[in-house]
DNA sequence: AATGAATGAGTGTTCATTCAT
DNA sequence: TATGAATGAACACTCATTCAT
């Protein structure tokens, strides 16, 4: 209980560092003294600065995958668990936002020697969670709920419109509640019929 | 044509050093000699680093707003001009594909310090870009082309559709031409009628 | 012990790299190398090169302060007062000749950008010496030891005369004991009567 | 007359820019844009940055020994001489103020590698003044005007005595006239008989 | 296990000097 | 001669990592 105590205080200093500075500009010592503890510590509990990164990226991909075992569950509609979906990680996003940056795809991008490893694993969790998506789209063009797309395209499609109803929500608070007005052109589209 | 020659070839090496390596793992120096330049010849033409990465940003934009410009002043439908957009900015992205991370709004807020400057200039343009999506979006509600939508929420939208065709060519490229059906997507939706 | 130890090594090393080859031309590394430290450690203990500057001259004048404070409990007369501090303090310049460039009054006003912090503090250091001397010099007035003078002008002009007793001993070494001579004028003035 | 020109502008710019900011502060840039010369034409005339520096000094001692040889041949008493000297050195002084700095013994003292050249250039310009007011007051005992004192000790004390004057007059502004008691103090001395 | 002092490689930036024009 | 663009050595300072205690 004491490791694991320790090990958590340091994973929250580090998110809510990270999240502040970026990982170039978060220094171990930041965080170190973030948790209260000895910059030596860290090194007990991370090989170095980068694995304490994905750390942290990992545990929010497993809330996100505890997320969707759960739903897979559920005797709901396939559009029912799009909107579920859509309606939580907004919510989870808004609730993180100042940790957002960390794990958008292009940042992953950035750097070559540093991100070397970290970039892998990103890329691994978001193809699981694109999997997982495009199953339910697969299903959901089964039943006839959605119109017949290729399901992968859909379930990128599908996640960058939360990601667009999350950007409004940052970027132009003074739009309110646009994610009702995203899920309607995520579902209708942009074209008058 | 001499000066314009240097200060071009140390923004076109820098450009494929801060692509490769990010802001921060690019140094100068790999800069400088990428471009066949001392060191202190960056310095003779952008006052520091920041403002050289600000550059090259300010270059694609300003790419961007003319064409923009031009499009203003042709006599298209606004579905047409959406249209003319998303293709020239998607064949537009996938040719600078390895710049890409310079650009997410995301990465703009990695940083606090070094970054401070750099932030609301990408800020700037972006909503400058956004207001004239906006204005075409607009025309388009008004001559019934368009949903009755809020014009900003669509813009948005409407861009972060390129961003998703664009991850799909990067992310899978065995998808071919994922384009045709994000366009499908943009205009008419998930759902089937 | 330890910490002390080593802070002392840096300023040990420092007074002796600066006095050597000045401000500008000392570096830290060559300071880290006298003081057989790491350049990290330096940094440690000083927020940076002209912190530790300071400190330094700092030293220097608490010594003198010191001298004076011990001096103000003691019963003799001023003119004694002024022959013990001419006496002690020649000898303490001698003692640290190779550092005596550092705390010139005019080397101070040398720089603008790095030295604006430095030379404030040795202003209120010396205007402090000053005014103890031109307390001496004011009681010395008042009992009739001395003429009377503006008593600040004679703590400048009796300061003036210990360094040209020092400079005389150090550029003119074939003179044997100017500080009597020096002692003998600084009493007597120039002028047969 | 146009090359003595552009040296004289240099020099002119030298002056200013060494005095404002000091030997290591002040940029050859700097000094050329003062000049309004490029910076490449600098070293047409002189050889590198210290040199140009000697010159400056250079300037000053000449127009110094001018005026003692001047005073050489004027019939005179030594005291009379000694009060012009002073007299014509300290407004000299005070109208060149912020180039002092550049002339103290001590400075001289502060580096070793850049320095190297200048040092014994001061120093034998210095001991040829000295020898200068040494002769005088060499006269002066003579004539049974001065005390018997050796002469060149009285030569600095005398030199030392100016320059108490011109750090009252910029240190202490607020004492008027401090060069009346420093004459006073110089004859007479300190003691009251 | 925990500490935090020490390390030293690494980087942005400056600036004296050179040299092609 | 005069220029000023180009050079690159030099240096202050940072920070991830180590290790003696």
């Amino acid at each position: 209980m004491d490791k694991g105590n320790i090990k958590e205080k340091i994973i929250n200093a580090a998110i809510k560092t990270f999240a502040e500075k970026g990982f170039f500009e978060a220094t171990v010592d930041d965080i170190a003294k973030a948790a209260k503890v000895a910059k030596g510590t860290v090194y007990l509990y991370f090989k170095d600065k980068p694995s304490l990164y994905v750390s942290i990226i990992d545990e929010h991909f497993i809330t996100g995958f505890e997320f969707l075992e759960e739903l897979r569950k559920e005797k709901i509609s396939s559009l029912e668990k799009l909107k579920k979906i859509a309606n939580n990680w907004l919510n989870y996003m808004l609730k993180f936002k100042h940790e957002l940056p960390m794990y958008s795809l292009e940042n992953v991008n950035m750097t070559r020697r540093i991100m070397k490893g970290i970039q892998p694993i990103i890329y691994q969790h978001l193809d699981k969670i694109i999997g997982h998506i495009t199953e339910i789209i697969r299903q959901g063009i089964a039943s006839s709920e959605l119109r017949k797309i290729e399901p992968k395209i859909g379930a990128v499609y599908f996640l960058n419109s939360i990601r667009t109803a999350f950007l409004l929500y940052v970027f132009y608070p003074q739009i309110k509640n646009p994610e009702k007005q995203i899920d309607d052109l995520l579902f209708f589209g942009l074209k008058r019929r």
